[in-house]
DNA sequence: CAGCGTGATTGACATAGATCAAGGCAGGCC
DNA sequence: GGCCTGCCTTGATCTATGTCAATCACGCTG
């Protein structure tokens, strides 16, 4: 493993609070892989014997029932992964898929629920970990239950503007299937409300989209800080409590 | 506040392992408040400052986007809710509101804030209180996202007879208004697909409904352990992360 | 360069679910 | 008892979304 790798783990709001004596219990023991394109890292029902933390590349979370499958949530670097079923000894709910080749590296999972026993801020980081997983979900939740795909679409198309940067025009980050799975819509739907869009100012050619009239989209999209996340993504401010904790409660935690 | 009041706080797994002083440190600064049915609690978008805890009487938390609601859970007692939130001393995202005269406990969110810099058990188990909250939402979210709204219910009838002791005649715990919210339907479609199962061996009666051949409804609704929890509700077992944890991995921890 | 495979698009159609509008049933109240 | 008021139900209709099938566009490979 580089150096410059477990520098970046350690960078993690998982881990940066954590004693120096904890984080070498944790990463003597991990180990760092790589895996190709399209490899299953975890079946759901599978135990969960690791924490895994994306270092590079593309993971998708997904869930099945029934033949149908369902994409959870896509991750980049970098990001911690079934954490929840880590912490409570017990099977993963979704599968995890390598969308890319992608460097993983894994810390037991024992180590994780012993070291939480011996530090509190651990325990703490990774209680803030959790919650900022959970309030993603809630978000996520609501808006599969109270908006109509098109209004998902808008929402999703004005939060990655955001996210990257604010540009008019963007880059779609993901196969247009998967971003249908995750919308929770068909690709055949993804397709006829990205051209319903165009009547609200929207351009699209092949994975570029252009947002020409951003007003006209936002009166369609309402989007809500209730539901939609509009932080801008910032250097090292990877974990999703991190991301959830915005505005800041007026502390100075944030970089001055 | 009654003993018995503290008794059960204390008995709930999220305050279970915490020490003596930090039970009491909690608890000081609390208050007992009794509600009247339909009183917001919480408004989503507030600030939240304390931990509630249900200690009688129903709660329900819902979100809301352009005028529409939706139920996001129904709590019973003793429950603990918004605790991500005061984790992350953040916003909430949903709104808690009585649905009949509760009893409910506050706790201030900077004493739990507080409180686990310093015990790592209990920075443990919010961490695994949180985790097991995660896991439910990940249950609802596939649950949605995967199953039409008659499986969904097909599959809430399944899991409502486990929890109520098994018995072929049970009780629906809610308005059918609000389980139609709860399932992500209207309550016209909720009617019709009651109306539906009678195919199916489901007998309805105001609130009381009968499933007189479990077996084919079983076909219709193919439960699943990575979406439903069926665990059964044992006395005393109330935390999420109970909830979450079954079956056991082989600890012993379930009463002989 | 031709052929192939994958993903995206488009159209025609089927279905699930929402909406609108009437009733019906039960409990509470005067 | 009669009359409300909620809640539930039912029917008719409309809309959104899924499904099936065909075609297209692209990049890769032989």
């Amino acid at each position: 493993m580089r150096d410059g790798d477990l520098d970046r783990v350690r960078a993690l709001p998982l881990f940066s609070g954590c004693s120096s004596e904890t984080f070498r219990t944790l990463t003597g023991g991990a180990f760092l892989q790589r895996f190709p394109s399209g490899t299953t890292l975890l079946l759901e029902g599978d135990q969960v014997d690791f924490l895994y933390v994306l270092l590079d590349g593309i993971v998708e979370l997904e869930g099945t029932w029934n033949d149908k499958e369902t994409t959870l949530a896509v991750l980049r670097p970098v990001s911690t992964f079934i954490l929840a079923a880590v912490v409570l000894e017990a099977d993963g709910l979704m599968s995890a898929r390598t969308v890319e080749r992608s460097d993983i590296l894994m810390l037991s999972g024992a180590a994780i629920r012993r070291v939480m026993t011996e530090d509190a801020r651990f325990a703490g980081a990774v209680a803030a970990e959790m919650a900022g997983c959970y309030r993603g979900l809630v978000r996520t939740l609501k808006n599969q239950k109270l908006r109509g795909g098109l209004e998902r679409l808008a929402n999703y198309l004005i939060t990655q503007r955001l996210r990257q940067g604010g540009e008019a025009t963007f880059a779609l980050p993901h196969e247009k299937r998967m971003l249908a799975s995750l919308l929770g819509m068909t690709p055949e739907n993804l397709s006829r409300s990205l051209a319903a869009l165009a009547d609200y100012g929207v351009e699209v050619h092949g994975p570029n989209v252009t947002i020409t009239r951003p007003a006209v989209l936002e009166r369609l999209a309402k989007p809500d800080p209730l539901i939609d996340n509009h932080q801008p993504v910032t250097e090292g401010l990877t974990g999703k409590a991190q991301r959830e904790r915005w505005p800041l409660p007026d502390k100075g935690v944030r970089a001055a």
